[in-house]
DNA sequence: CTTACATCCTGATTGC
DNA sequence: TGCAATCAGGATGTAA
């Protein structure tokens, strides 16, 4: 389930490997992702440099040398690993293989995702901060604008869960449902409360918890709960280190009591009934 | 404006 | 053992 940190570490990745290289080639094998990719797709791509490797929430922005900007989404279940092998070659593509990019080098980008909840498309120079998906995403969670006096603002007279609220991303921009539980575990804050109801020093814990999670999440690499891979095919190695997600039935790392699941906003949500209030 | 919920999709897991 | 039902949850569209 790639959030921000399994984003981040696809985009270090090929910020080695693949900056520089020319895509050659595009392959198609299935158009049809959460939304279908555009006709004129691998026509805009074909040819072009990859000249630098940007994110911004959950997607990935590679930019070409024409100005243009490939935006990716990986959704649930997508994965872009960086193959060393020659494009010809590729014959035996892996079930839900969708894309591939050969580049120059004889490598290729493949594009794999079983549920194809995933997005790739193609924005025209310029037209970044002007597109529909990046438009109205809120902060980064590791900028300084997302801070408790935003948060609070946010948070006033709103119903909504707190956990919705951090997860929502036109709020702050690249915490999905795995990170949410952990910021709210490490903050010692309910994910049901109702925002308005979350006082101001439990946002300011909030607000701390976050930067110092994701950091550390990205240095593992990303959290690799079922299926996750990275650009290298490896998984994340944070998994071991969630004190939340996933637990349910086992002992807090922190006071033993045993880690609740409840469904909030139709999602799974991970807590401790002793540490978080 | 805010909130709630269905929708897309496949694979892994659970239940009988 | 096999098969069907359930769950997983990214973003989005619609309805209330």
């Amino acid at each position: 389930m790639p959030e921000l940190p399994e984003v981040e570490s696809l985009r270090r990745i090929l910020a080695r490997t693949a900056v520089g290289r020319t895509i050659e080639r595009v392959r198609i094998a299935e158009p049809r992702l959460r939304r279908k990719v555009a006709h004129g797709f691998a026509a805009g791509v074909e040819g072009r440099r990859i000249l630098r490797l940007g994110r911004r929430a959950k997607y990935l922005i590679i930019e070409l040398s024409d100005g243009a900007a490939m935006l990716v989404h990986l959704g649930m279940s997508g994965s872009l690993t960086h193959r060393g092998i020659d494009f010809d070659a590729a014959e035996f593509a892996a079930r839900h293989d969708h894309l591939e990019f050969a580049l120059d080098d004889r490598t290729r980008l493949v594009y794999n995702d079983p549920r194809r909840f995933g997005l790739i498309r193609l924005v025209p120079r310029g037209e970044l901060p002007s597109t529909p998906e990046l438009a109205g995403l809120g902060p980064e969670p590791l900028s300084a604008a997302f801070n408790a006096e935003y948060l609070a603002r946010i948070a006033r007279g709103r119903r909504a869960a707190i956990k919705n609220l951090i997860m929502d991303q036109r709020v702050v921009a690249g915490i999905g449902n795995i990170y949410a539980s952990e910021i709210l575990f490490r903050a010692g804050v309910r994910p049901t409360r109702r925002a308005a109801r979350v006082a101001r020093k439990e946002l300011e814990r909030i607000v701390a918890a976050s930067a110092p999670i994701l950091r550390a999440a990205i240095s593992s690499r990303g959290t690799t709960f079922r299926s996750y891979r990275d650009a290298e095919g490896q998984p994340g190695r944070f998994a071991p280190r969630l004190m939340a997600y996933g637990r349910e039935g086992k002992p807090c790392r922190v006071c033993g009591s045993l880690i609740r699941n409840v469904v909030v906003g139709q999602r799974a949500s991970f807590f401790c009934p002793r540490c978080q209030r």
